[in-house]
DNA sequence: TTGACATGCAACCAAATAGTTGCCTATAAG
DNA sequence: CTTATAGGCAACTATTTGGTTGCATGTCAA
């Protein structure tokens, strides 16, 4: 769990235009700069802004392919964040559900 | 669904006070602005303005009573966002989960 | 009624944020 | 080699944010 940042993820998605860049990385992964700048009213700076935010908090992952950056979506720190603060507000109702669901995830390997 | 601002949300939970705000209501719920300010190294009026954009966000009710204005934590929103925007970075592993999880809270009543 | 206590309201300030423009570097292609 | 393309870096700006101080209002208790 090192480098794994709370706060920062917490920040990186309590922007609207950085969580609209997740999304686009959810509908299509490894996508470049360029094209994640397709139909935004930003500039390519801007974008790069955002996408460096999501990298810093380790919500996106960078490969570079030449002179191109392709940019992968990391579900770790979402999942993390899941784990050990959002699951605390439904443990009441969710608590019988919370074994099953490692008991699965175990057996699914990943 | 009204008054449902997932945007709102996102931007309180993006600061580390209004979380442990959160953490505290969580521990002892229905507490006193006086309460909360207590060992924080702030200003009551700043945690006052904490606890107006957590109650904006709607993660917070609050209900007066006589001079003292109580507060309590409302898990809706933070479930909400984990059940549209979270889980479906998740989906993979636990698209098996999401239907139990529906037939579960049905089945509990609330 | 008077004083203490719980909270609200408003003005103000410093720092962080989201965005811009302009220019530089590196890779690919003709 | 030259040019177009993909992206990085830095300076600057406006707005938002987190915090402060000072004062006003409403409620409980003596």
């Amino acid at each position: 769990m090192i480098g794994m940042n709370d706060d920062a993820v917490f920040r990186a998605l309590a922007d609207a235009s950085r969580r609209q860049l997740l999304d686009r990385l959810y509908d299509q992964n490894g996508q470049t700069l360029g094209e994640l700048c397709q139909g935004l009213e930003m500039t390519r700076q801007a974008v790069a802004k955002h996408l460096a935010i999501l990298e810093e908090a380790n919500l996106v992952s960078v490969q570079w392919q030449g002179r191109e950056k392709l940019h992968f979506i990391n579900p770790v720190p979402i999942n993390h964040i899941a784990e050990r603060w959002i699951n605390k507000f439904e443990r009441r109702q969710l608590s019988a559900l919370s074994a099953l669901k490692k008991a699965l995830e175990g057996d699914s390997g990943q």
